[in-house]
DNA sequence: GCACATCGTTCCACGACTCGGCACGACCAA
DNA sequence: TTGGTCGTGCCGAGTCGTGGAACGATGTGC
């Protein structure tokens, strides 16, 4: 998210947080409960729905009286052309890595200080799992793309990036600048990034940056799963094949690597 | 979208107003352009776009100073569950059915008084052609999903719906109440419905309804392409195709027809 | 190089619009 | 039948959103 703040209209912020509210585990919320999570009075929170449901952004269920998020928003969705090249190219590739590894397969951006999610392939025997991850914002250290992503920027892009503490998500989150700075010196030595439950205890990843053809990093690819299974040793296993997979992506969008 | 209109917020409205704005064609838009078109003073469309900015849902490309919308969207979007099945099911089908045919084949759903596009297929050797309709709204008696999807409504409900006048969008969109209806009664028997140049001069398709394990009809998929292509006899050609792969598509989803 | 046009952005006075408390009828469970 | 919770409607208060004017930046034409 973008790091500039200005001038903002406190009732459109009240509505982006109502459909933000909603997710795959909870597709459905009432105005009461609305309410409650946002901390708004009830007559508020139904005025703000009545106005997203005009525009399609929310549907009410008739049966429940619940609110849902509308399917307008899937034609917004549609409409964002940001990415769109790199998301159309990888797709075919990300679904074919998932189906021979059998792990969740993601495409990620850097987006201020998060890595964003803009796709999952998840293989069938695994569906299961961990749904729900397009449109995650992760903080970038914490998670392998995240890595992937900033590990080439210039040094005083780096430093913004950096400024400030690094949240400790779980134990195993590195938080310790310097230690970060030594993790993406790894990267750019062998081409992916890894992370070790640093966004949750028991999921492992690793990742392979995107490059366009101006040779600048768009995305990243990510394997992930859990660590009984995504072993460090599975890890180094599949790494030429997740830097491979990578790497025909950016050739197809134009990356001309070498001299 | 919904009938019903209850109290709304008009900041809230007009936030939406600007995320519409945007398409595929025009994915970048400046504050004056916008502020042209929904007729707002610059500084009111400055400040919403901030608060979108802020929200995720646009972001500014700095190398032009104009507004596209943004990734947060995406992650919406991925959270609306409507049809979440239906399309899941369907889109193996619908991508099989455009590569055979080679011709844009898509899934729509009914929303009020208008057919939705959530899915479309478009072969790779017509990619230039029609993009950027997931999402696009088309009145039901413009369209052959329309049709498919309420040729088999409760009488009730088909009344409601063809109450008022039929919106002419080409010379060949049926406006007369009575000739829908007698259109209607031909999709129940042949089961599937047609649109020539109704929605568009030029363009022709052939849609089947998608039915759930309960035989409710839930959506429809449509073949389409122009007319000189989509010739009457061609449709005719398809037509088997397209009834299989919706009654291979509702069978997926647990529909049993016949004793 | 300068003038002009247009851009996105900022500021501020003002009142329109949003807010939120309260109450309502509907619905459901005990 | 009773009590609790739901979504919805109303209305007075005043906060927040509005929109006009102006700004600096940028690009273009002469």
């Amino acid at each position: 998210m973008t790091e500039k703040q200005g001038p903002t209209v406190q009732s459109v912020e009240r509505a982006i947080a109502i459909l933000k509210a909603f997710s795959v585990e909870e597709p459905e919320l009432g105005v009461g409960e609305l309410s409650r999570r946002l901390n708004l009075p009830k007559s508020t929170v139904f005025r703000l729905l009545s106005t997203l449901e005009a525009g399609g952004l929310v549907a009410q269920n008739p049966k429940t009286g619940q609110y849902r998020l509308g399917v307008d928003l899937i034609g917004l969705a549609n409409n964002v052309i940001a990415y769109a090249d790199v998301r159309r190219v990888a797709r075919p590739h990300l679904r074919r890595l998932a189906d021979a590894l059998g792990e969740t397969v993601s495409l990620s951006i850097l987006d201020g200080r998060d890595a964003v999610n803009l796709e999952q392939f998840v293989p069938p025997r695994r569906l299961v799992m961990r749904v729900g991850w397009v449109g995650r914002r992760m903080p970038v250290h914490t998670v392998s793309v995240g890595k992937a992503l900033i590990a080439f920027l210039p040094e005083e892009e780096l430093s913004r990036l950096l400024d400030g503490s690094l949240e400790a998500l779980t134990p195993h989150t590195i938080t310790d600048p310097q230690v970060l700075r030594d993790e993406l010196v790894r990267v750019r030595e062998r081409g992916y990034a890894t992370a070790f439950e640093e966004l949750e205890e028991g999921l492992h990843a690793i990742s392979a940056p995107l490059y366009n053809h101006e040779g600048e990093i768009v995305a990243a690819i990510s394997v992930s799963g859990p660590a009984y299974r995504l072993t460090r040793e599975r890890i180094e296993e599949i790494a030429p094949q997740v830097v491979q997979t990578a790497h025909q992506i950016s050739k197809e969008m134009g990356y001309r690597d070498g001299p």
